[in-house]
DNA sequence: TTTATAATTGTCATTTTAACACTTATCTTT
DNA sequence: AAAGATAAGTGTTAAAATGACAATTATAAA
């Protein structure tokens, strides 16, 4: 059968920015590396792409081994291909990355994995180029969030608008007026009030909201302007 | 020294994706692929990732070879990985995709090499998942360009206003009005109209403008709302 | 009953937007 | 030289969205 001749194979990997947010801030999953070399040190989730697997399944077969989460978005971010990023061998690294709900999956991850949530502003250092791969992966959501809708994959079934207020102000680090903050949210129209509240972080309890799917998917383009003045936004 | 042991190798490509503006019309550069199987058929510009380079660097070194031209915008698409997508051998492909002035390259694209442009709306059959990439390059131009100024990439040095609309238009296949959109596109303030008229379109003639680099810089980040309901807008 | 805490809600002045049509400059034709 | 054709350029107004701003409410704890 017909080859091509003379070109070099390498080895490819994928790996999972994973952020979470457990209702007051965003974090991130590491895991400690199993393999060598740098044995031990953290490491974002990660494999080598088998033979009979896209990229993109690769990753969901890691993630899905490592921490035990299924059926989660995941979004490509960058290649990573400096030849010497691995001192091993020549690897490219596919990059991937999520918004998880932590509250969902923390127990599970913590316990039967080996897998630890950090504060995205603290984190130990990390092998290769995977704090350069968090950066990206930071950048990437600011830019998401800017313009999306997005960050519903990063909530939990049920949210309550100061939640929700938290994580837009985590991911830009500045501060919202709650009034405007929730005239926006809600002048989107893809959010429905429940009759619960949400009382462990104050006296009054806080209204349980959840997304309206039906909406969010037939506007979803709607364009967003929470920021007000976006600032350092990835291209 | 330590290897990775039954790990699977792979080729990995890059595959390009150029948009070129003739100030009419938005088209696509496509070459008659020299390597077996397929051999004449047509395909994007592509090429194997060597040893000591990144994938841009790959997509960069292909681009200058095959169609000259050098120092464009050349920005990462997707990863393109289904095991069978090439039939001769496993090879993942990194897609990239670029916007160019068509002006400041015809002729040398078309005498010196093999590279011919085709309308967005009307070109032929690619081999492999090309056209899938074409698909997705695609969406993505009308989602970075609803947001960003990022089209300025895509013209000559000197442009007109109608020529930027019918841009604009092209991409999102909609139609605007004239005043807002010269409204609009003014109050960034990134252009600075020249004293120069382009007078083969018109007998009146239509000013030329230039981009103002240091105002585009300082300011790019400024989000533009040009498409006034932004639609099938790629995530 | 009081107090403390965080959630909820509304107004107004300013800015931005979208919808809309006529005038201008210049070349071509008569 | 005048008239006609073509595409460029420009302004107004009503409606909507934004940002700045502070008082009230529900509840648990003291």
């Amino acid at each position: 059968m017909t080859r091509y001749q003379h070109q070099t194979k390498m080895l490819v990997a994928v790996d999972c920015i994973i952020f979470g947010f457990d209702g007051k801030h965003l974090k991130i999953l590491l895991v400690q590396r199993a393999l060598h070399p740098e044995s031990g040190k953290w490491s974002l989730m990660g494999g080598f792409v088998q033979p009979a697997e896209t990229t993109k399944q690769a990753a969901i077969r890691v993630l899905q081994k490592l921490t035990g989460i299924t059926n989660i978005y995941l979004e490509e971010l960058a290649v990573f291909s400096n030849p010497y990023r691995d001192p091993v061998e020549r690897t490219i690294s596919i990059a991937y990355f999520s918004l998880v709900d932590i509250n969902q999956y923390e127990k599970q991850i913590t316990n039967e994995y080996h897998a630890e949530w950090f504060p995205v502003t603290k984190f130990p250092k990390l092998i290769f180029d995977h704090q350069d791969m968090v950066k990206k992966a930071k950048e990437k959501l600011r830019y998401k969030a800017a313009f999306h809708p997005l960050l519903f994959e990063l909530l939990p079934e049920k949210f309550t608008l100061p939640q929700l207020q938290s994580l837009y102000e985590e991911i830009f680090d500045v501060e919202m007026d709650k009034r405007n903050f929730s005239r926006k949210i809600l002048s989107m129209d893809f959010l429905i009030k429940l009759k619960e509240k949400e009382k462990e972080h104050s006296k009054k309890g806080a209204y349980y909201y959840k997304l309206d799917k039906k909406k969010y998917k037939a506007n979803f383009h709607t364009v967003l302007k929470i920021i007000p003045n976006p600032d350092t936004l990835y291209v």
